[in-house]
DNA sequence: TGCCAATCTCTTGATGTCAAGATAACTATT
DNA sequence: AATAGTTATCTTGACATCAAGAGATTGGCA
């Protein structure tokens, strides 16, 4: 089931504990979660690095990103910011004020509708941005630098059978329902 | 270097934007670093939900599964915890004074060195946990199961891979020592 | 037109986490 | 012994996050 030809990593230490200590059960599920959950850490880490380097947060990275991807004019809703980034509404607000603080985003109240709020990448938040993004990329290429092509081909494609065993589809905005088991 | 027989996710679209907002820019380390974060993600709201139906934090099932993997008698230090968990001193020492308010766990100072403090698993914790970990692990069985086991072997080959990048060997107890790259 | 339900943003209070440092206990060297 | 450095745990203050709900605005329907 498992290849042999790889180094044992933490995980595998975990399994092999868990099969001396409770050898009836079958934790096999925890070498794919478990993994994900511990390189997703793991790589966090990594990545927090190169972001402090640019005097960033990831979370204010990831609400530029936001902005950015967009496409012009860069402006999106706090709404449509909370259902892409997987965060309540509380938080969204917190960190549009932060951002706001830093001169990074703007407010704006929609003429048409006064409940919606505008929020647009400033000039200054869309230099750091860039910035941080180029070094950000360097870094993640930096990461992966030591998988052979195979494997990467075969991550991406494994992950993506994950993705889809979770339900998460190409129109998936970024919203995740909590305790809506389907 | 994708594969197109796969249903396209939630980072494929990430993707398809940024290929259509910043086309100089090679994002394709995203499609393995970005997915390992959402799918994480992803998987946390699954596993949650299963724990809230024992009443349990997933951090409190942490606890619990790290001192019981530990072998008889089921303790560690609350700096082997730290450890294994990936978290601050800080953090575990709140941790256990709130598994200790709810009976899962006891605290018992070491007599020969009294520094040290011992942070033991009570039978109201094991059997708590035993039953958890049964429903936690059908439920990480239960998300696993639209996959093939061709998928399975890739992803946790592919994992370990990554993991090896990562420089995640089996006897790293779980540490990561933040801003210290290489 | 007037009202009720839906929509959107923000507020509040609680919680888990971290960074930094305080406190206590041990160890080695003199 | 005495002291300095090391180790282990806990404390403090700041902060990001969430759940729940408040406040404001809109749109549909009587």
């Amino acid at each position: 089931m498992t290849s042999e030809t790889d180094k044992p990593d933490a995980v595998d230490g975990y399994l092999a504990q868990w099969a001396t200590e409770r050898p009836d059960l079958d934790v096999s599920p925890m070498a794919i979660i478990g993994r994900v959950s511990r390189l997703a850490a793991l790589l966090q880490v990594r990545l927090d690095a190169v972001f402090a380097e640019y005097d960033l947060q990831a979370w204010e990275f990831d609400v530029m990103a936001t902005l950015v991807r967009a496409g012009s004019p860069h402006e999106l809703s706090p709404g449509s910011l909370d259902r892409s980034m997987m965060i309540t509404s509380g938080t969204t607000t917190h960190r549009i004020t932060k951002l706001e603080q830093r001169g990074f985003v703007t407010r704006r109240r929609d003429e048409d509708d006064k409940r919606v709020v505008h929020v647009m990448l400033t000039d200054a938040g869309r230099m750091v941005f860039d910035a941080a993004q180029v070094a950000h990329l360097e870094n993640e290429r930096r990461i992966l630098e030591p998988l052979s092509e195979q494997h990467r081909a075969m991550l991406v494609n494994s992950l993506r059978a994950l993705s889809g065993a979770l339900g998460d589809d190409s129109d998936a905005t970024g919203a995740v329902q909590k305790h809506k088991s389907a």
